[in-house]
DNA sequence: TTGAAAGCGCTAACAC
DNA sequence: GTGTTAGCGCTTTCAA
């Protein structure tokens, strides 16, 4: 597929003699030709950074406006220039935390002056490497990564060596709520207290007198689940309370997980085995919210709920939801900062790890009980 | 800033010797020279498509290994190469309704081998400018607009000139939810038939004896915002119903606008003048609910709610919010498969305009009123 | 099976 | 002020 075989295609493919339709497009070189002046003269023009005649330049922009020129971006990157992008990756730009981070990103990438750019890989991982790959050749000047995996060896074999390459692009692997790859590794980590708040909120719930608290829960495998399924065990412990492994249930981070979890728990028996609900995420939790709704559960009457994430839609459910606020913005920014820091080299390699902190934030799904 | 310069520049700021991190990153001529062969064989083994001996391909794929070789595209594109991508503009990650249509973009760029790269505006114009700019000098297949805009004469001019150039670049410019430029204009348009569900849901509001409707509308000049308030007031005529100036509002699209707004038209008068509130987002109406629900005014008992968009958010609202679908993931599909058609010969010009269908799901936030 | 060489489109020293 | 020229890193003929 070279380049000349190529255009040959395209050419006999044309259905009009419209320039650019097809025929290939005009470059600096056809410029200067109509201009009758050197190619060098219109990169000046176009560059406004070296003097040329008031005339000369008039001919030149009327060339390119006639000509419909456009400077091809790769044969400047080749001479030279660059434009500086910061890409963000994630699972799914539908999915409410993650696009907070994604704002983040993109208001801090754009005060530096970068332009940023976000892919979406509704969690294929070729897709992720697909667009990496893409970023890391273009040179991107950041590749920031967000959402739980799985954490085994083969991942960290694989992103190790993603930062690695990275790293040899001259651009720079960022994990944002992902584990560390190790001290040898050339990625920035921003994490946040995803244990720390589960424990938090779970003690909450235990403060209110709930002893059976139904967990539901992401894929065990997945490392963001591990850690809040890791805070609520160890609240349970402090409180000695002994937790119940059937009050554990596995699903995904959606709606209608939540919803069909909570239908099932409530189809079950008569007499509820519990009186409070942790759902991984606030969209489970809204799901199970409907379920309870539907089932003329009260909240918190009769059963308590608390989320994870505080996205926005926790303040619009009825009860309003108490949840675990995580700082998904500031950490899209904290990632673009100590990515360009460290490459302006105002930032150690040192302190390229950061974990952010969680907090509760009570609103109204949970009620007092008397425990017994 | 040559690239002689600059890298001298980055070399002297280096901090260690570690390649890559400052220092000019390897070429395809390092790994032939390590590897001891010519750069073309090189290319060969990389690109996988030409016999080259094992013995050859193994000390090449080491040296590569070694040397943490990445191509660079910007060569590779230049020489001929392209990776075919979409580029999706919106506003705002954040914003519910429009990454549903990045979703629909995202499926179906990847359905035919594209990626796709999303970017967020924030609203301002310059930075959609400069991003319109970079896929163009990318050479993407398709360049995807989405939101309203003010319509007037800048805009087409403007508009224009970039589909143009677009176009002379070998690219698409795609208009969602946006006027159409004119016929000569080489641009696709997905639009979504606006005033048409306005009409209806305002119809659904009368017919169910509410005469005064509150209407919280966008900007005036918003494009969006005028058909959305056309078709209310087409409405309200077909009723006989006399439009009332007091009740209609201009804000923003946010959750908090809604609140303020409702909140300021509850504490105005203790006799309440509407019956109903038509919110031109469901993101607004959520914010009204609140404001109502703190107010406590009962919904639909004493104030019925509409929507518009039919976000996810809708079904989670209490009362459920009955709202106009807008089919925004089909719009994004639709978007690039008209776009990428029509490169492809799939399609003629004249097949570039499309306008999808909305229509009104009916949930819980209406009530009966006899009207007078 | 491999290498030499030309060229993709642009930029920036260096001459004039 | 403007033109000439030498690359930027890669791919792909063409020749060996």
């Amino acid at each position: 597929m070279g380049a000349q075989r190529r255009k040959q295609e395209e050419n006999a493919a044309g259905q009009g003699t419209d320039p650019g339709e097809n025929g290939r497009s005009a470059t600096i070189r056809d410029v200067a030709v109509r201009a009758g002046v050197s190619a060098a003269t219109v990169s000046r023009v176009l560059a406004d950074n070296y003097p040329v005649a008031p005339k000369t330049r008039q001919r030149v922009l009327r060339a390119v406006q006639e000509l419909n020129f456009v400077v091809n971006t790769h044969a400047r990157a080749l001479a030279g220039v660059r434009t500086e992008t910061v890409a963000f990756v994630l699972h799914d730009v539908r999915g409410p935390s993650f696009t907070e981070a994604a704002y983040g990103v993109e208001r801090e990438a754009n005060r530096r002056g970068r332009l940023c750019l976000i892919c979406s890989t509704e969690g294929d991982q070729e897709r992720e490497l697909a667009f990496v790959k893409l970023m890391r050749e273009q040179r991107a000047s950041a590749v920031i990564l967000i959402g739980g995996v799985r954490d085994d060896e083969q991942y960290r074999a694989r992103y190790t060596e993603i930062a690695h390459s990275l790293h040899a692009a001259g651009s720079r692997l960022v994990l944002c709520g992902r584990p560390p790859l190790g001290p040898d590794v050339p990625a920035t980590v921003v994490e946040y207290d995803n244990e720390g708040g589960a424990y938090a909120i779970t003690t909450h719930l235990l403060a209110n007198g709930h002893r059976r608290i139904l967990y539901l829960g992401g894929a065990l495998t997945h490392t963001t689940s591990q850690a809040r399924l890791a805070g609520y065990h160890r609240a349970l412990d402090d409180f000695g309370v002994e937790p119940d492994p059937s009050l554990i249930e596995h699903g995904e981070f959606t709606r209608n997980s939540g919803y069909e979890r909570t239908r099932a728990r409530l189809a079950k028996s008569g007499a509820r085995p519990f009186t409070a609900i942790f759902a991984e995420t606030d969209m489970v939790a809204a799901g199970a919210l409907t379920a309870l709704d539907e089932g003329g559960v009260a909240v918190p009457g009769e059963i308590s709920l608390v989320g994870y994430d505080d996205i926005e839609l926790a303040g619009d459910l009825r009860p309003r939801l108490t949840t675990v606020h995580v700082p998904y913005e500031e950490m899209g920014r904290t990632a673009v900062r100590l990515a360009l820091d460290l490459k302006e080299g105002r930032s150690r390699a040192a302190d390229q790890h950061v974990v952010l902190g969680t907090h509760v934030v009570v609103r109204q799904s949970v009620g007092r009980r008397r425990p017994g």
